[in-house]
DNA sequence: TTACATATATCCAAGACGAACATATGTAAA
DNA sequence: TTTACATATGTTCGTCTTGGATATATGTAA
């Protein structure tokens, strides 16, 4: 910060927050969307966003932002990065502080999208797919998203709780981890890893409903 | 990003950079800092910050800063983190975006510090020392110095190659490690690792002018 | 010439991991 | 009622990585 300058002289970026919020839908990680109707990229998706007020926080503008844009309720964020290339928006300078929020099982099932929202699927290619058609995001939106994802590869030992049923079986995290990564995991390794980390504790619990032996149910054990 | 909002109907926050340049001085991590003249926080130091223009991108004015106030000449900067806490400064509305530089032996010898600029040594504690005496930082720098420190223990294997001079030994390179991770290292497991690594390429060289024998100089490899 | 500190190379044990296999247990089909 | 089946759960084994100890090599300096 400086002194000898001062900053209402001049022009200053405005600032956004854009919100990723990814869930596991059908076993494969997916994006929410927004369709734009104005110019510019009028039509095209985009991730839900909004600017930061003067007396408010960034976390608490991408909470507002995910309450407002897409009805989902207060749930912990986590800041991603910023980016801030000068011609990201061809209106006027502005600087995106993107913001990574992960739906459980349960958050998606009480979305209720209208036909300018959608979950898109996040292909093992990076691109975006909406009922098996690619799409195209508006500004750089697309490399918000492949940015956020790589961030939630390197930290799904942790993140991957967030992303499964309150109770849940060593099959259905497992299958989570799989999602993000895109690639299978060695299941017995996988169980030792994951009951050997400590952050799992069994319910005594079983699953039911399933033409097969019924897994335990488990939840997250809280940081002592 | 919205559409029926005019972000010039509202105030707006400022942006600034804020830069964490880190070198290893005399075996241990520090940090170049400023000392203020103005208040708030007028005697403190400080990290070298500044605005960003409205026609600059992040990196640009992140690198700019580090010309103007450390006469430090181009180079890569990596984004850390933002910071956007609404009273982080007491004076208006400032969302920092931190970026950490580091400093090989070869800048950190040419720099030529004013009396209003140090060099801290960063402790085992997290806190900053000038010849000895623990000295206070401005605004929330501390924290943005943490945060940042922390980011390059987790990446300390890309990073150290910055922190070394272009030639090292083995040993100088695991002395980096040792020092940024402020814990000693296996040197034979050190060795195995970096030489499989595959980042590193021997030069036919060796040190000389010590008491021991001499090491082999080796240069960090270009990536394929 | 010898002492010494470090470089470099091996060796071994412990732990992490992948893969294969064996047994257990529910539903559903025969 | 019995059998097939898919998965859960647990075990074993070989491989790879890593930490630690050890042995030899090689320069400066006493």
């Amino acid at each position: 910060m400086e002194q000898e300058y001062d900053p209402n002289a001049y022009d200053r970026p405005s600032v956004a927050v854009d919100c990723v919020a990814i869930g596991i839908v059908d076993g494969q990680p997916a994006v929410l969307l927004i369709r734009r109707d104005q110019p510019p990229f009028a039509g095209h998706w985009a991730l839900p966003g909004g600017f930061v007020a003067i007396d408010e926080s960034l976390e608490a503008a991408a909470v507002r932002v995910l309450r407002k844009k897409a009805r989902i309720g207060a749930m912990p964020v986590e800041q991603v990065h910023s980016f801030g290339t000068v011609d990201r928006d061809p209106r006027m300078r502005i600087i995106a502080i993107a913001y990574r929020a992960l739906l459980s099982p349960v958050r998606i099932a009480a979305l209720r999208l209208t036909v300018d929202q959608c979950l898109a699927r996040i292909g093992s290619d990076g691109r975006l797919y909406r009922d098996g058609q690619p799409i195209a995001l508006a500004f750089d939106h697309g490399a918000i998203v492949a940015h956020t994802l790589a961030r939630l590869r390197s930290t799904i030992d942790d993140a991957a709780f967030a992303l499964v049923p309150e109770r849940f079986t060593l099959r259905e995290l497992q299958q989570v981890h799989e999602a993000v990564l895109d690639q299978s995991l060695n299941k017995p390794a996988f169980r030792r890893r994951m009951l050997e980390r400590g952050g799992l504790r069994g319910t005594g619990d079983f699953e039911g409903g399933r033409a097969f032996r019924p897994a335990e149910l488990y939840v997250q054990r809280p940081k002592d």
